[in-house]
DNA sequence: GTCTGTGAAAGGATTCACAGCT
DNA sequence: AGCTGTGAATCCTTTCACAGAC
């Protein structure tokens, strides 16, 4: 990149890779939960051990935010806390609303992470009229009617659907009109937005469709048994579809591609192997600012 | 990669690219809408935009299964769902087993997604004994002591942990010695695992920060506003970690680093072949890679 | 003419390996 | 001596663009 002649480049270079940004929030947590112990310092190579990645990609993660380490020592765990923050937005206060309140927005709005570290639940909305009113994690649930006057009320610009896959569209057409311009969606839905919005889903079935591809070919080792499936026809049944297939879907939960911090590639395991950064009693959850 | 002579490959080349496993998932659910809607064929255009993707990646991916699509023509969307599914390994029963009931848990539980396309929920298995019996989404819960006969019993290769972070480790530990060897992991932890072990992290904590990350670069176009943040201090603070820390964070659920389907699905084409796909307006996120 | 399948080019991300600071 | 920061090499993913099948 840069020539790389100052040693202090420029705090931020201007594109931080996507793949980097992705990881910060990891790096981040790692670090809440030694500060929270009151390590002062730590190296490449424990603090990577700890976020489950190898240290060269750490580094070279640090590197796009600019020269905070100490040759010789390491990082500064409370300084380091503060620079990711800063660089992931953390440092203001993102109020959040939940659309669809059943068993997933529910527990979406119980859950601790929303409360802590910038985020804050400003509104649950859902579109069952006897769901009005009453409190859930604390607050009460609005009805879809509202949604434009709370969004534009509290200057939400960032949204979360746990709605069935069949309103989703809609829910996010709304959001976007009332300003939202970021979404976690939950539905098991190609969601269409605008430019300029930005859209990440989670995608529960969709993780497991990976996990089961993975489990298949394990299970198949150098064998490939292939089962009758129930109603499964090789060539395509030229009838009606609907039948077998039943309902689709999925709870959603999905990101992108990664294949977990380890597994299946063999070498990885110098990084995650190498030290048991869990303690025994789980690493600790980490941390962080109210 | 092979000569390309053969217009026929060889209906599995060996080793098919993670990028590509993780997108069959999304095809696999528009090409089951198709087919709800008897749609005998579709082109790699209309499938792409209904899956989210852009139509010279969805060809390439399915190169890589075989020449299952006819030129002039498209593809035979039963064919293709069967084809998919088996290369996913659901044309056969996984059973999957819930450990940590409590709200998302249930939330996993009562999802319909779990019951279709091969997965079936084996068991719900908590550590409060007051949980024990106790029935959600028609299962009755069962002990944590039970859980090695559970999975033994059963034959389960596929877990879900939906515990707090620090009983993550454990039960994972518990469950790869009982057997299981992939993980869907909702806990907030770096988990530690055997070569062979699979692991999937699915984190929502993350996909806000990244969110946050994103939407902060739209606020601030052109112009950064530092806003003064309580208590942070641009140099560490050398006093003690925790006061302002608080408690950190964090839902799981996080997959990888794709960032959405973006946007309009009918013209995905123009917009990614046209070139850049990201909008004028600035950096606008988008897109990411596995 | 239409639309798939795929080499080849382009673009990212990861890993290597070592110069350089402490 | 120890450890960061980073060019260079490698590997993976996406996009281009067109030959070839229908």
């Amino acid at each position: 990149m840069a020539t790389g002649r100052t040693h202090r480049p420029a705090t931020r270079s201007r594109g931080i890779p996507e793949a980097t940004v992705a990881r910060l929030p990891l790096y981040l947590r790692a670090l809440t939960a030694l500060s929270e112990r009151s390590v002062p310092t730590v190296s490449s190579e424990e603090l990577a051990a700890a976020a489950g990645v190898n240290s060269a990609k750490l580094r070279k993660d640090f590197s796009y935010l600019g020269s905070y380490g100490t040759r010789g020592v390491g990082y500064d765990v409370e300084y380091l806390v503060y620079q990711i923050s800063r660089e992931l937005g953390l440092t203001q206060d993102w109020p959040v609303v939940i659309v669809g309140i059943g068993n997933l927005g529910a527990a979406l709005a119980n859950y601790g992470g929303f409360a802590s570290r910038g985020f804050r639940v400003a509104a649950l909305i859902d579109a069952d009229p006897a769901m009005a009113g009453k409190p859930v994690a604390g607050i009460a649930v609005q009805h879809t009617d509202e949604l434009e006057s709370i969004i534009t009320g509290n200057g939400v610009s960032i949204g979360v659907i746990a709605t069935p896959a069949g309103a989703a569209q809609q829910v996010c057409d709304r959001l976007v009109a009332a300003g939202v311009t970021s979404i976690l969606n939950f539905a098991p839905t190609v969601l269409s937005v605008p430019e300029g919005v930005d859209v990440r889903k989670v995608d529960l079935s969709i993780e497991l469709q990976i996990l089961a591809f993975h489990e298949q070919r394990k299970a198949g080792e150098g064998e490939r048994v292939a089962l009758p499936i129930e109603g499964g026809d090789l060539e395509p049944s030229p009838g009606g579809s609907r039948g077998t297939e039943g309902e689709r879907v999925a709870l959603p939960i999905e990101g992108g591609a990664q294949a977990g911090p380890m597994a299946r590639a063999g070498q990885d395991t110098g990084a995650a192997a190498g030290g048991r950064q869990q303690g025994p009693d789980g690493d600790v959850p980490a941390v962080m600012p109210a």
